[in-house]
DNA sequence: ATGGACAATGAAAGCGATTGCATGATTCTG
DNA sequence: CAGAATCATGCAATCGCTTTCATTGTCCAT
């Protein structure tokens, strides 16, 4: 009464186990009497395949993993998402570790998913780029949201969409702007930082830098207060959850938005639509940024050694509730 | 130059590959110049046991499922911090699964599962009872925030604080309540309402039901809405999530909260302490159910078949800011 | 009839670890 | 100093599956 294997099936079928296996992943090679003998023993059975004993042998785990700095953070479960219903439809698991914000973890933890999966999917923000190449070394790997020269990544490039915003809010009358930075060790906060400072340049208006400040909502409301020590009418936070964070600020001041100050977002997280006002934002493209994170690590998988692949896909603006004309004198 | 194996570093050192993994399992077995010269050879050619091998034999995938309902709720990412840290601590990874809000993907999820884990921990309010057992059938699996009298569950029991919160609220002059029902098929949100429910009939206050609603953000403001329709001056809210949408509907529409209505979250979700104002709420405690469920699932999973533990893990009741003295006449 | 092509199946060799048992070398005991 | 006990190590079976190669039987063209 153990568990059933391909054997007790096959006893069970007077086949051979060969027969077993093939009429499972080889359906075409067995004839169709004794597929159905066995597909229905098997169901009898309660027949599930060790995928141990099938790793052993294919060298597959059929599993990849994810890696992911800070699972509280409410941009990471859409791509979750995204990247389990993609790897799903590849045959693949996926595992998730969230590192704690930790650099440190974040590399100890590639180094435990080695034996347990075909190769690993890091959003790493944190980790030195010698950290990571190394632990990556021999383990098919994608990298999220942070280039590097040799290991594929899968960017979110939003410049041109926060350039969109810059307009939208130049449109609206404003001339003197916040830059509110995210995490000084992040590539996507200086990416931004820079587009931000570029465009500003490049319109001459006035741009004053704040921060950096943690991506996370406290730190939001540190940036919405210090953002009130200056005459900026209209502010570019780091991303969705800085805003918020912003937004609680100045409601909590009394300062209207949009009406006395406006206040862009990146990411369009879940919340962005929720909160009051809606958040002006840059959606990044969550399900092809997953999608496509979980192909580039496949076609690595099924061919490593090939030339890395960098893509880049482009976040796109969008204009809610809490941009608007700009006030006072 | 494959990958190394026991066998590559056996032959490099001169021994049997027995040895070499007694070294590695049972270091006490082999003496120690021997241990030295293997664990050297070992990180020198960069060995990683190949966790399908030694699962085959020892029928053992050091693995465990999880299961959740809906990722994006804020409610979980801490469970699945608290659960990875203690599965981690018992030499398991975690394979996380989302199960995008569908009861049918609960279910066929456990069954995917099987041959990969030990065992599964599922916090799934939705599934029906029978459809759950059946998922589980000769598979260890712990339930969470949910009871089912012959699986073990670990729950968290917040009853007693609820009452704490009304005692709270009846305190600061309040005598009607609104209660806003979470989701009809959840337990956790059944539970609570009966527990308001015999909190306010002990008490005698008037307590109108609304709902239910749904457990996101723009189900809380709905929530909200509701609730101006009626006299009540304190609401509870199914979670924090909800109760955040509450908040937001009320400073949307410029009702001051505590000045003119009190509003009691639960769960103590990260953002419960960091909106404004503040959530008064219940703290789930989120470490200690992790942890809990873990250890329930260890058990089972090395003495399959013993009765099914159910732990009942008591919340506690936080004041914050959403609360104050009633208002008016 | 005869040989070749083709289809269905079986036998058996691994995959990389763990582990019970056997063995040889040392040390202990009386 | 003989034999027992102990220690360190090797041998070989095993876990459940995939896959190559060989085998058997059918069928068709010659």
């Amino acid at each position: 009464m153990s568990k059933p294997t391909i054997y007790s099936i096959a006893q069970r079928c007077g086949v051979s186990a060969a027969t077993v296996s093939r009429a499972f992943n080889r359906p075409e090679l067995v004839s169709a009497p004794v597929r159905e003998r066995i597909t229905a023993a098997a169901r009898e059975l309660g027949y599930q395949p060790s995928s141990a004993a099938r790793g052993l042998v294919t060298g597959r785990a059929e599993m990849i993993g994810l890696i992911v700095p800070d699972i509280t953070n409410p941009f990471f479960p859409l791509l979750v998402r995204a990247i389990q219903r993609t790897a799903e439809r590849m045959g693949s698991s996926v595992m998730l570790v969230d590192a704690e914000e930790s650099a440190a973890a974040e590399v100890r933890h590639v180094a435990q998913l080695r034996s347990r999966v075909d190769g690993v999917i890091v959003a790493s923000p944190r980790s030195s780029s010698a950290a990571l190449r190394e632990a990556a070394r021999g383990l098919p790997c994608v990298l999220l949201n942070r280039p590097l020269r040799d290991l594929p990544s899968v960017l979110c490039d939003n410049t041109s969409a926060l350039f969109d915003a810059g307009e939208h809010l130049h449109k609206h009358g404003h001339r003197s702007f916040a830059l509110l930075a995210g995490p000084s060790a992040s590539w996507a906060a200086a990416r931004r930082s820079q587009a931000i400072r570029r465009w500003a340049r490049g319109r001459g208006v006035e741009l004053v830098e704040l921060g950096p400040f943690r991506a996370t909502f406290k730190g939001g409301r540190q940036a919405g207060a210090a953002l009130l020590g200056t005459a900026a009418t209209a502010a570019f936070a780091f991303d969705d959850l800085t805003a918020c964070g912003v937004l609680a600020e100045l409601a909590g001041r009394g300062v209207a938005v949009p009406g006395e100050r406006s206040v862009v977002g990146c990411d369009d997280v879940l919340l962005a639509r929720t909160v009051t006002p809606s958040l002006t934002t840059v959606t990044a493209p969550m399900d092809d940024l997953g999608a496509t994170a979980v192909q580039v690590l496949t076609r690595q998988i099924e061919a490593p050694g090939g030339a890395p692949e960098h893509i880049r896909l482009p976040g796109v603006f969008v204009a809610r509730d809490s941009t608007g004309p700009r006030s006072g004198p």
